[in-house]
DNA sequence: AGAATACTCTACCAAGTGGTTGAATGTCGA
DNA sequence: TCGACATTCAACCACTTGGTAGAGTATTCT
């Protein structure tokens, strides 16, 4: 997974509508139409949306008559869950070596949230 | 974890200068100016690029002097990796109860159906 | 006090986003 | 064949983003 690609998946994902189009996904693949009705948005909104994911690679459209037929892309899932799991471990695994270092409570254990 | 936190740290996410930003804090607390001096930036624009971090609540800043000491928050990184990591599980599996009832091969094991 | 340092803030700009509408394309059904 | 349907495309709009430059605000150094 590079740079490049992971831009494309972490914006696909700050969106809620994005992330709702994916979740919906999850019960079963769906077209367009489908998908765009619980949304209060036009249907070529919904459209760009399914473009947005399709560029991260999370979805899949496939034409199927004059449907099209979007599914989840379970392996950019993972990888992008991987990179986020691996970073988080490795950030706080720093972290934690320097708390010890200087003895404790150097964290953010201060005022500001 | 609500909504609109998710949308700002994904968001956060999504720049490659930013994800430099979070690794390099990784290896301790930093001030602005040595943050920004590996960059090919203006010292402005790595300050805004603290304030996406900020207010995704991925980094906090603190005024010493006239320095601002900037450090990784683990808490909303953990978050947000144990969202993508229950959302992942989550769509693949019920991917996976598809396929099962499908019989088999209908996921993105090759061409397209 | 005065100068330099470390930042932030305020325009400002170009490019990108999320949304709309309406036309264009391809496919199904009568 | 003709009309309805499913979808994309193109143009447009308001807003945001990532960047710059320069002014403004503290703070430190001499």
């Amino acid at each position: 997974m590079v740079e490049h690609e992971l831009n494309r998946v972490f914006h696909a994902l700050a969106d809620p509508t994005r992330r709702a189009i994916l979740d919906r996904l999850a019960a079963g693949e769906a077209t367009v139409s489908h998908l765009s009705r619980p949304f209060p948005l036009s249907f070529a909104a919904v459209s760009k949306h399914l473009g947005v994911l399709e560029r991260a690679d999370l979805v899949t459209r496939e034409a199927r008559g004059r449907e099209r037929v979007c599914r989840l892309n379970p392996a950019a899932i993972e990888d992008a869950r991987s990179w986020l799991e691996f970073h988080e471990r490795f950030w706080t695994d720093r972290l934690h070596a320097l708390d010890a270092l200087v003895g404790t409570g150097t964290g953010e254990s201060g005022e500001q949230r």
